[in-house]
DNA sequence: GTCGGTTACATACACAACGTATGTCGTATA
DNA sequence: TATACGACATACGTTGTGTATGTAACCGAC
């Protein structure tokens, strides 16, 4: 993989990870608009010109974190879902390591709150469309294939259930750590309980 | 009510009224980072002065926009749902209002698109409890409260189903017209047949 | 009727942030 | 060792918000 990286690649890499790591944190804490590009870089003790290196734009940088941390959430997501022995054990399985995830301040203020706003919605959803957004559809369309489901629409169920999601995104995002546990299970009762409404 | 207005306080609520319009038209079709004060001012053949001087900020003219849909919205879907009999039928009807309002795309984009992203989520929800949100947790409340659901936390059932009627209410706003009839049905639909999940 | 104060704007300016064009220095390569 | 290129820094132009100040019309009191 990264063999013969030369000195000089490996520490521009290192910049560029800096300058995520730097935008993930501002990002996170301060908002999209909140953050000023010159206060990226010099966290990192460098200038808007670097970041202007690495990342086209502001919109870019932040799809670079928004991207990094979907990735590995919708990994995780999958992954879990993939335990299920059945299509609805595996949608309930995914859906609980997705509200674990918005636990994460980080993963929930950015996707869920920043991510709309600062690509605006219909961008946002774009983008979904790889992520948590195309993970939905695919639980949607085997619950239905596999006859769990009375026939429902595919789109507008999978915006239906992707609107669910994000409000219990947003709410565990904005909530305090000590309530995140307690409304973590109200949404996944009540989320379990609405889809009995579909069964077939 | 409005008696004894003077020439020129009504020359100033003429005045107040065309800037509501231009920046309503404006924050609809062009959002509301994309639509400068200084053409909305344009539109009606004043200066960014004058906005300033009738709005303390974008934002304050925003939510004046903001606040004027609401109200009427939210009015009719309280009107709509006061004709059910019983407290599910009353939700079912401002319901159905409710997704007929969202057809509107200047009610729709205004609201459910550019809200949350100029007023940002916090205080999007914020705003909400006077309207769409705390009207919501009224219709939970009845239904709760009239023995017609199995017990469910306030709170997260409202919010909840406050990112049901988000999911609508962008899906309709970002939809072609023709698309909106088709759309609208699938979601009443839907919405209806999660509810029988919570049903005692 | 005219005179002082107030209202409803217009004008001008300060400031912040993005993006871009250009310069510079170190490093790999021939 | 000369040269080209990559990784940044510096400087500038532009846009948009907000604020401070100016001004002309209007309204009421005498």
């Amino acid at each position: 993989m990264s063999t013969a990286k030369s000195r000089r690649d490996q520490f521009t890499e290192e910049t560029r990870a800096a300058l995520l790591a730097a935008a993930t944190r501002r990002f996170a804490t301060l908002g999209f608009a909140g953050t000023s590009l010159e206060d990226v870089a010099a966290d990192i003790r460098a200038t808007r010109g670097a970041v202007y290196h690495h990342f086209s734009s502001k919109r870019a940088l932040f799809e670079a974190v928004f991207q990094d941390l979907e990735r590995n959430a919708n990994d995780r997501a999958a992954e879990a879902g993939a335990l299920g022995a059945d299509a609805w054990q595996a949608a309930l399985l995914a859906l609980e390591e997705f509200l674990d995830q918005c636990c994460d301040p980080v993963y929930g203020r950015i996707v869920w709150l920043e991510g709309p706003l600062a690509l605006g919605w219909t961008a946002w959803i774009e983008a979904e469309q790889n992520f948590a957004y195309g993970l939905v559809e695919r639980f949607i369309r085997d619950l239905r294939d596999g006859g769990h489901l009375t026939p429902v629409p595919l789109t507008t169920t999978t915006q239906l259930a992707f609107g669910m999601l994000g409000a219990a995104g947003q709410a565990l995002a904005a909530a305090t750590p000590e309530e995140r546990p307690r409304i973590r299970s109200e949404y996944l009762d009540l989320i379990a309980r609405l889809l009995t409404g579909l069964r077939a």
